[in-house]
DNA sequence: GCTTGCTCTGAAACGCGTTTCATACTTTAC
DNA sequence: GTAAAGTATGAAACGCGTTTCAGAGCAAGC
């Protein structure tokens, strides 16, 4: 198959100028250039693409870590991501995490080791500091709120969002809220406990449910919640997913939305639509075109999105 | 920050001995081990993976080709994927193609170009005839039925899988039946005409619907339904989100399921079980690993997995 | 005592394209 | 007519780790 020194030799060329005419470099005479066309042709030449990236430092490929491939949260950022990488000639190089830090250090290496020139990061386990150390070696992108000198943010304010939710509900005289989170010691679920101190006299642990992520989380916390004596009769709900299942579970348990609970999820992703869910839209396609359009801009860079509540009659 | 060869120096070594200490390999002795260690620590030397690949002429990493990343079709197959290959320590390139060819093309080139060592082609347009062509470049994992020498595949059968569905119908007694498609151009469209015409006397072009892939597609062709006169009685719906817009959107127009219509869906997502939607369950998660497993093997290989229809309260 | 077989090392080749620098020849410019 | 500017090209350096081959040194085997 030959490399572009062959071709150099049957052209009758040195290899540089094979590399000029290959890569539509001006300064090469029409009849060199065609010389090496027919040559490369002839020998069926294909680039190596990993010398091309050692020669020129850089891969134009961008790591993006994501917990779960599959939940369609992650799957709409990844799809805003992966639609302007593809506009811009860029290549995705993914990392399921499962929010393992070892697996996340992992994509972490990929950036040091030069394997992709840049990272995005939808969301993570290990400490900033951590992330902070990786700098130097290209720009990372967090999907959260953040204001690093050194690591770009494009992110929801999670924590207005949340405030937003629970307005709706206290505006309409509801005061006994509960609400979900993703993993009880997480940084949002401190922000949604502090948010929630600031609007309401009482906060009620139990009234807390963590662990949900999927339809089957919200059928099994709406389990949990038909089981208690004391119940919040509204709920904010992670996303709209575990909002679904939470919604369909108290319907098969015979309670009746909004009456007996009122629900608010958050994504506005279509099944919220369908099962007319009021929720908190989030632009996670626009958020992941524009975490692929900071990852590659010199300067760091924050960018809040707006969210907004939309009124369907889960409320 | 330094090469193998700055490292040799300082170590007193060769960059032989330097390579042979830093991936563990034996006979190297335990001072010269030493001294290459301190060395690569105190010129904090990190390794440049570009100029391995090169070295080794692979990448351990597989290439992924995938129409949608935001869908759950997608998505759940690609989550098999990226579990097998976190487990192998593999790196995945992903490409999102929305069906353009161009964008296919794109991504078998990263192998004929040796940025990946494989390829896992979840669904394509582009014609068998073309992929051939670079199965000489490395091993291609297609997620379809296929009996090629060159390529391997792994799959549901869809045609049975479709059969399935029918027959539980026609068992049944429902003999209305109509049925959705992604593309109606597409192999998997034909192969359901074929089916149908084989169990059913007579075909209704106006009863089969094409662009189902969403839950908004659902929710438009309930109410292209709703708006025939003659019209179908119960319906084999390409997923479970189509089928859940179909289903919420006929009862949002006061349409009873199954009296009024009967819905099967496939893959037996969540959502299914939480709507009690009849579905033909799909080992998605199953088909990536095995085919991440399949791109690694020195052979081409055929696996067919088995479907199981789950009877819900839609039929 | 001599052969066989390890253990350990380094030189050099290998994988391969890009880019800088120097050079030489043509064209414009004034 | 000469300087300045542009066009065209090649040699060589550069990016960098892996691996083969040859050889040296040393211990076990008979």
């Amino acid at each position: 198959m030959g490399n572009i020194h062959d071709i150099a030799r049957i052209a009758g060329v040195s290899a540089a100028t094979v590399s000029r005419a290959l890569n539509g470099h001006p300064y090469v005479s029409d009849d060199k250039r065609a010389a090496v066309l027919k040559a490369a042709e002839q020998l069926h030449y294909e680039k190596n693409i990993n010398a091309v990236h050692l020669a020129k430092g850089k891969t134009d490929t961008i790591g993006v870590i994501l917990p779960f491939v599959s939940h369609p949260y992650f799957g709409f950022i990844l799809g805003g991501i992966a639609a302007e990488a593809e506009r811009q000639g860029y290549k995705l190089l993914i990392v399921q995490t499962n929010y393992d830090i070892l697996q996340e250090i992992d994509a972490l290496n990929m950036l040091k080791l030069k394997q992709v020139d840049g990272l995005i990061i939808t969301s993570r386990e290990c400490p900033i500091e951590l992330i902070e150390d990786y700098s130097e070696y290209g720009r990372i992108v967090l999907c959260e709120a953040l204001a690093h000198s050194r690591l770009s943010s494009v992110f929801v304010d999670q924590f207005k969002a949340f405030q937003t939710a629970l307005s709706f509900f206290t505006q309409r005289g509801i005061s006994r809220i509960g609400y979900t989170v993703l993993r009880a010691e997480g940084k949002s679920s401190l922000a949604r406990k502090k948010a929630y101190e600031e609007q309401l006299s009482r906060f009620h642990p139990e009234w807390v449910f963590d662990r949900a992520l999927t339809i089957e989380d919200g059928t099994r916390i709406a389990g949990e919640w038909a089981a208690m004596t004391d119940r919040p009769n509204a709920m904010v709900i992670t996303n709209d997913f575990v909002a679904a299942g939470f919604l369909l579970e108290c319907r098969r348990l015979c309670f009746a939305i909004p009456e007996d609970v009122a629900i608010i999820g958050f994504d506005n992703h279509p099944l919220s639509g369908a099962l007319d869910i009021t929720t908190v839209e989030l632009p996670l396609h626009e958020l992941g075109t524009i975490a692929f359009q900071q990852v590659l801009l010199k300067d760091v860079t924050h960018h809040e999105l707006p969210f907004r509540l939309i009124h369907r009659n889960s409320v």
